[in-house]
DNA sequence: TAGTGGTCTAGACCACGCA
DNA sequence: GCGTGGTCTAGACCACTAG
């Protein structure tokens, strides 16, 4: 409970002192999953009306700090992941120490490289490439959508044996092939063509966009390309020098 | 003026039926720079209450199609610029460059530390805190925007040497620190406060969010927290493992 | 059925831009 | 000073969730 009230006379709203002493609240008992008090009680305790109550909530919610449950209540969310990006990449690994992590397939074909696969790959245009579309959340909530390009022929029955799980530890497996990952490149755009549905995001919020090249450890080829989409307000990507 | 009247019984809520009506009309008449009917006019036209107007203009305003001007009116903006228009200004900062680009300081302060500023820099709260705020151009283009945090005792001067170029290089030559960037998080969001029109960018579209650490070599204390928001149209980040 | 959020109305007063 | 948007209140009713 705090004690200090709201001021109001400050020049700040009422709904915003009260968005950030919520949000300080929140912050200081991280309490992700549980439920904000009611509406009307909020709106009690800080002797102002339902309304504004909710204008302060709905600040809460534009910066992804609680999502409305409509019959339920105010919940708290998780704090953005961090998501190491290093060496190797271990997504599910990464993921799975909440809850129960999965990757979902959404397409796999194969398509004549053109451009930046191309030329990210390494192969002339018109190479044949495998193009698969997955999906990845934790505990039904998605958090990235990856695009991931491999040569074909360097991987001629990936098509058929990718069913599930991790696509680096079925390579790993089945052609003894250890993937390091090079480079990335990182920027932020808002979501583009079914990125924001699959995703259950707005289109309005940003995504980080992480280009990669991950390459044989043996021979030092370019092995898959892999154009990855997060949810920018589940995720935070730690980078250690 | 529009045909079709407001259906109360569609199941799809009045603001969300508004809406989309001047959606449609500002797209049909894309009239960018325009100032839409004051919402008492709209509230009348559409026979609903102000709030309810103000509740539909909401949703456009989310869209990034209009913005408010307290004052003035509520105006059409300009459709969003084609990516690959940003495509080809896009360059890429690499994270260990120090950016030799034109450094504008826009504010110097001293303030107490609280809360990430305190914990990141490893001080008590309420300790006095330099906060320089510097913004980056190149060619007169802004790219970023970087609070820069750093402990007052252990910079005791810095307010006043501090009056252009690099940062770093001028506390290594008056303190013989060398800066080490030990931890980088990056996430994506919209441009808060005056953000936007200092980066003379929209509203609508994303910053990148690198949050760094910086410790004195010698010792592994943490001499500035920096804080920074890049044009995601303008900058991506190449990361290299 | 009780409790929660979702929507809409009605009216008041304030703060800002501009002539 | 007028017209604009910005905020806050008060109360009503609906829709959804869960016991």
């Amino acid at each position: 409970m705090s004690l200090l009230a709201i001021n109001r006379y400050s020049g700040e709203a009422v709904y915003s002192q009260i968005a950030h002493r919520l949000q300080d609240e929140i912050q200081k008992s991280h309490t992700a999953g549980n439920y904000l008090p009611a509406e009307h009680v909020l709106a009690e305790r800080f002797n102002v009306n339902r309304h504004t109550v909710r204008r302060a909530v709905d600040e809460l919610i534009q910066c992804g700090l609680v999502e409305r449950i409509h019959g339920k209540g105010t919940r708290v969310l998780d704090a953005p992941v961090d998501y190491t990006l290093g060496q190797v990449t271990r997504f599910t690994e990464q993921m799975e120490a909440g809850g129960s992590a999965a990757t979902k397939i959404l397409r796999k074909l194969v398509i004549p490289a053109r451009g930046g696969v191309a030329q990210r790959l390494a192969v002339q245009e018109e190479t044949p490439v495998i193009w698969f579309e997955t999906l990845r959340s934790v505990d039904e909530h998605p958090y990235c959508l990856i695009s991931h390009f491999l040569p074909l022929a360097r991987f001629p029955e990936l098509m058929n044996q990718f069913s599930s799980g991790s696509l680096h530890a079925l390579i790993n497996q089945c052609y003894q092939v250890q993937l390091r990952r090079v480079e990335s490149l990182v920027t932020a755009i808002l979501p583009q063509g079914d990125d924001a549905s699959l995703l259950n995001m707005s289109q309005h919020q940003p995504v980080l966009r992480v280009k990669s090249i991950n390459i044989d450890t043996k021979n030092n080829n370019p092995c898959e390309y892999a154009l990855t989409r997060f949810r920018a307000d589940r995720i935070q990507l730690r980078i250690n020098p």
